[in-house]
DNA sequence: AGATTTAACTGAACATTGTTAACTTAATTA
DNA sequence: TAATTAAGTTAACAATGTTCAGTTAAATCT
């Protein structure tokens, strides 16, 4: 009974080449540029061909989406060697930021896009059990800053709250860029000042030497 | 001469009905599922005239942007009567918030969709002069910013640096929001969240009281 | 006032999009 | 070998933004 498998096995490749084709074209033209008929023909398949591996296109940015969030939480374990929680959720900030620069696109799509979000709740309708991938990397940051307030390191408050601010602030920073909402500054200084913003969240948040001198 | 002046009269009013119409749908049926035609259609126009008023969709969406941050900027001069500059400061975060909360779709097309930059971008290769109308807010963020600085009220750090980062982290909180990131929360709960991080962030960056307990 | 130019508007088309249904062909099973 | 199943394509659909040739209606000129 091997062919049934192989037969699976095909199929998850050709999803996958789907999958990496449209990532590839997302990349290279933009999330907006980029069709089914556009993939299909660099897969060398008809546009028809695709909608027998996904549901329709935003079953394939769904899928990706996922693929980020699992990406994300990789990285973000990365960082549980880092002993002293502040240091680790500094880290964290870091890493996020980071992921985000460096992969627009999949940030995009997994924090400012809309259809992946349809998909969810389409999903969830049906099936409760697939609870969305996402709440499981704020479920880590949230980890981490309960440690940080135990150990006194982070001003008391309403965990979720926290947690939340947390995440906007970083979220903040690179959809800001992300979406080029940041014209004012020129383009060869936008970095730095994306690191200077982390840095002065954390200065003025736990820092008392960057504190207000009275 | 009369006729010249009515006629262009009657051109502005045509766009404005345009404009409106176009705003009514997008509050209506989000900002995704408006078409040119529906515009046509609701105001009783075939949707070539459309095309006589704004070059093209981008056009229509660039201008709205306009609209909203002219809004945006009369709703921040109001806190210009607050003396103190942190309480100020402050104002203008309850504002920008609750502006964004009341007017999702005006915010989505002022800071979040692709748009509105392009046509910013295309215009910026003719005509320098039309200098994006954003920075005019940013710019009095600044402002109030540099004002707490000097007060003492604020972290020293790069003036840009500081500004970047408060409307950063107010946009977070909003535009996740708005893009429906935050579905791990109870929706009943999201309002009390969004404030409750504004404080958060107010009272970690500047209120010792709040301040880490050593 | 009548002829002519100008402006406002429309109908029909175009190319592109996502998506589907009927059909064909190749592979698997009986 | 015949029947069934799977994989893929073709051709179409409706909806989108956009354009262009034409048609009225208004304004201007003589």
């Amino acid at each position: 009974m091997g062919i049934k498998e192989r037969k699976e096995l095909e199929k998850q490749e050709m999803r996958k080449l789907i999958l990496d084709t449209a990532m590839k074209l997302f990349l290279e033209k933009g999330l907006e540029n980029v069709t089914i008929r556009h993939i299909a023909e660099k897969i060398e398949y008809s546009p028809a061909t695709i909608y027998l591996y996904f549901k329709d296109k935003d079953d394939i940015i769904y899928t990706l989406h996922r693929e980020g969030f699992e990406q994300l939480y990789k990285l973000q374990q990365t960082t549980l060697s880092i002993r002293d929680p502040l240091e680790r959720l500094r880290k964290q900030g870091e890493v996020y930021v980071s992921f985000a620069m460096e992969n627009p696109e999949y940030y995009d799509l997994m924090f400012i896009m809309r259809g992946p979000v349809r998909k969810i709740k389409e999903m969830k309708i049906k099936e409760m059990k697939e609870w969305d991938i996402g709440s499981r990397s704020f479920e880590f940051l949230r980890q981490n800053i309960k440690e940080c307030m135990e150990a006194g390191l982070f001003p008391e408050a309403d965990l979720d709250v926290a947690a939340f601010s947390v995440w906007a602030y970083a979220h903040g920073i690179v959809s800001l860029i992300i979406r080029d909402r940041c014209m004012m500054f020129p383009e060869d200084k936008i970095r730095h000042i994306v690191d200077e913003a982390l840095d002065f969240m954390f200065g003025t948040m736990f820092d008392d030497k960057v504190k207000i001198k009275l």
